[in-house]
DNA sequence: AAAATTGACATTTTT
DNA sequence: TGTCAATTTT
């Protein structure tokens, strides 16, 4: 038996205990959430209840995973079946139980943003859309309008009118691609992510045998992250659970981060309305962070308007102060930090240390020198692995295999024989699909790499769709093509294609297989792999982790928050959670580094920048200052009249859009300006600003 | 019709 | 920096 009194402080035995009726466990970072999570799982186990009853929601399944594990070894034994992963995981599923009752006989797959590109790219030029026009919004542009839309549950037009004022024009055409896009999809039974959702939804509010029988099988669900669902999960959850109503939500609203994708905060703050007499548990004891590093983060929350108050205490109340660090250039930030790390590694493994930064590309100067020092490093965040051409080639192939093969897959494997395109393509999977054999055979006759591929998809039915063996016969097939196409750096990608191979022995089921790698892109399969790297990672990336040491660079405005929040009270509050999601990851020591000036790729030079507003929120007692000297060492802060940074000269927002108009002789340029904030001058140029909020510049 | 070349552009965050 | 679309060459 588990001593719970023993293991739990009170507010967590009262979480894991509490085990009929709803819960909503308020938990505050590195408050021991997991475990909780943990014991409870156990604790129903010990209880009498049977593992398939109950369904472990998480963010990653990676994360699920970790918890079953721990709970089947504090139990003794393994647990067997619980359902667990993600929401769209757990949809995929459903529906692929269920696909006949949605209509889809055949089944359907599951496709990722490249192939909703794909499709999209198809009908503007088929509706002739945007031809010749240069500003006409990108596909993907048009593909995260669309979905984002439907996750915020908010109309195009509204979505358009709010987030992306500068499209307002194209409102119209846009929402011609979305409808056709939606009735592509269907024709060519093809699910993405958005869909899995809502065509969960769909089934278990029209069809009461389904919901039951869900019903039945998940009675006690947890739900981790709960505050980054967005509407649908929400309503999801509460369709499952409304029976009995044992479910637990865990969440903390000061670390939702994810509004961009339709998270949606306001359902932490609405379960108690969904479940009426909702049980709420606070867990505010810090396990994580030394106190000064809570101070700090403290700090942070109190500049928000937190809608369940918190205040995160620790334990360990001696620790050092967090650092402030201010170098001149983004340049040797990349040097100081370096520099830190070898001081902390001294200390620290090289994967217990972690720099955290706002987007993929802020960490290219560090990378730069990382790699002349010869430091080994894991980059989390930025481009998916996945996503790389030669996966998705391969992967291609792989689906080929699947027997019932989508248009896209066929159109992209076909396109990588030589004299094939997309027209050639699109004429064989006609004739495919009309059975007329006769017009293959004759194509593979003149064809001779037609013949092979032909051949190969032959050999690959044989394996039963075992996905080990199918994804090794196709990577020998592709070798030849992959040496052609991508010649400059084989040896990476042929690790990349090794490590498929890998993922894809741990799957017996081949479509099981296909549908992870686009739900779960393993982006995450080399911090296994490399024991003592250095950690990089964007600060949504960093969720739910932890470092003994963390540094987070580039905290000025521009890059934290970033550009595109600076108009919208909201979205400045969701940076601000960034921020202080990124803090909260660090246990003993905490830098924070703010460049004086960055550069610019657009003008080549480095552009003065002023500080992250969050930083000068900051009380100045709760962080050591350090500033770059001319001879690049670091100093204590004295203090200065000008307060010591930079002088904002110019907002580089207005720079650009200068440069822009000089350069390329654009009559008009209107962009969103931060009210009052910045008054610009240009000679020569009136200026204007229009609705309050937006910058018009001519000549 | 496909392949190669040029030219322009935009950079958040992710299931 | 790499990507994407338009243009030219094969």
């Amino acid at each position: 038996m588990i001593d719970y009194q023993q293991s739990l402080n009170p507010a967590q035995l009262e979480a894991v205990t509490f085990t009929h009726g709803p819960v909503l466990v308020i938990a505050g970072a590195g408050s021991g959430k997991t475990r909780t999570i943990v014991f409870r799982l156990a604790y129903l186990v010990e209880k009498g209840v049977v593992p398939e009853n109950m369904l472990l929601l998480t963010f990653t399944r990676k994360a699920a995973n970790e918890m079953l594990s721990r709970a089947a070894a504090l139990v003794g034994r393994e647990l067997g079946s619980v359902s667990g992963g993600t929401f769209h995981g757990f949809c995929f599923l459903l529906l692929r139980k269920f696909a006949g009752v949605l209509g889809y006989n055949n089944g359907f797959q599951v496709m990722d943003s490249g192939d909703s590109e794909d499709i999209i790219r198809g009908i503007r030029s088929e509706l002739r859309l945007g031809k010749g026009d240069r500003s006409f919004p990108r596909n993907r542009t048009i593909l995260s309008l669309i979905s984002k839309s439907r996750n915020k549950e908010v109309s195009l037009e509204k979505l358009i009118e709010k987030d992306a004022f500068h499209l307002r024009e194209y409102t119209e055409d846009i929402d011609r691609v979305k409808n056709a896009y939606f009735m592509e999809k269907q024709r060519l039974s093809l699910l993405d992510y958005d869909d899995l959702l809502f065509f969960t939804e769909r089934l278990l509010s029209e069809n009461r045998e389904v919901l039951e029988f869900v019903r039945s099988v998940y009675r006690y669900i947890m739900v981790d992250e709960y505050q980054d669902t967005n509407l649908v999960q929400a309503r999801l959850a509460g369709l499952i659970a409304s029976r009995e109503g044992n479910i637990m939500v865990v969440g903390d609203d000061a670390q939702s981060i994810y509004g961009f994708r339709g998270a949606d905060v306001g359902n932490i703050l609405d379960f108690p309305g969904l479940f009426p007499g909702a049980h709420i548990v606070r867990l505010e004891e810090n396990y994580r962070s030394t106190q000064p590093i809570l101070d700090l983060t403290n700090n942070i929350l109190a500049h928000m308007d937190a809608k369940f108050e918190k205040k995160l205490y620790s334990s360990r109340t001696e620790g050092i102060m967090p650092e402030l660090i201010r170098p001149a250039s983004d340049m040797s930030q990349a040097k100081m930090v370096m520099s830190r790390i070898i001081e902390l590694n001294t200390e620290y493994p090289l994967h217990e240390i972690a720099v955290l930064f706002r987007a993929g590309y802020h960490s290219y100067p560090l990378e730069v020198e990382l790699n002349k020092a010869s430091v080994p490093y894991q980059k989390f965040g930025g481009i998916k692995f996945s996503e790389a051409a030669h996966i998705k080639d391969v992967l291609s192939l792989t689906r080929l295999a699947g027997g019932s093969p989508d248009f896209l897959s066929w159109k992209r494997a076909l396109g990588l024989l030589p004299g094939v395109g997309p027209k050639t393509a699109e004429k064989l999977f006609k004739a495919y699909e009309l059975g007329d054999h006769q017009q293959l055979i004759n194509f593979a006759g003149k064809h001779k790499e037609f013949a092979e591929l032909r051949d190969l998809m032959t050999s690959l039915s044989e394996f039963g769709g075992n996905p080990s063996l199918v994804v090794s016969s196709v990577i020998s097939f592709y070798g030849p093509y992959l040496e052609k196409q991508h010649a400059e750096d084989l040896p990476r990608r042929l690790g990349g294609l090794e490590q498929l191979e890998q993922i894809a022995a741990g799957y017996d089921e081949l479509d099981i297989f296909l549908a992870d790698m686009v739900l779960e892109p393993p982006d995450a399969l080399g911090y296994s792999a490399r024991e003592d790297a250095l950690v990089l990672s964007t600060i949504h990336s960093a969720k739910g982790l932890e470092w003994p040491a963390v540094m987070i660079i580039d905290l000025v405005e521009d890059r934290l928050p970033s550009r595109h929040a600076l108009l919208d009270p909201s979205e400045m509050d969701e940076e601000r959670r960034l921020l202080y999601v990124a803090c909260t990851r660090a246990r003993d020591y905490l830098g924070l580094f703010v460049p004086c000036c960055v550069h610019h790729r657009a003008s080549g030079f480095h552009q003065p920048v002023s500080q992250s507003p969050f930083i000068s929120e900051l009380s100045s007692n709760l962080f050591k200052e350090l500033r770059e000297t001319t001879l690049g060492r670091l100093k204590p802060r004295k203090e200065s009249p000008s307060g010591g940074h930079v002088p904002h000269q110019r907002s580089s927002v207005a720079a650009s859009a200068y440069c822009r108009h000089k350069l390329f002789g654009r009559g008009k340029i209107i962009m969103a300006m931060p009210p009052n904030k910045y008054k610009v001058n240009f000679p020569g140029f009136g200026l204007k600003i229009i609705n309050g909020d937006y910058l018009e510049i001519e000549e």
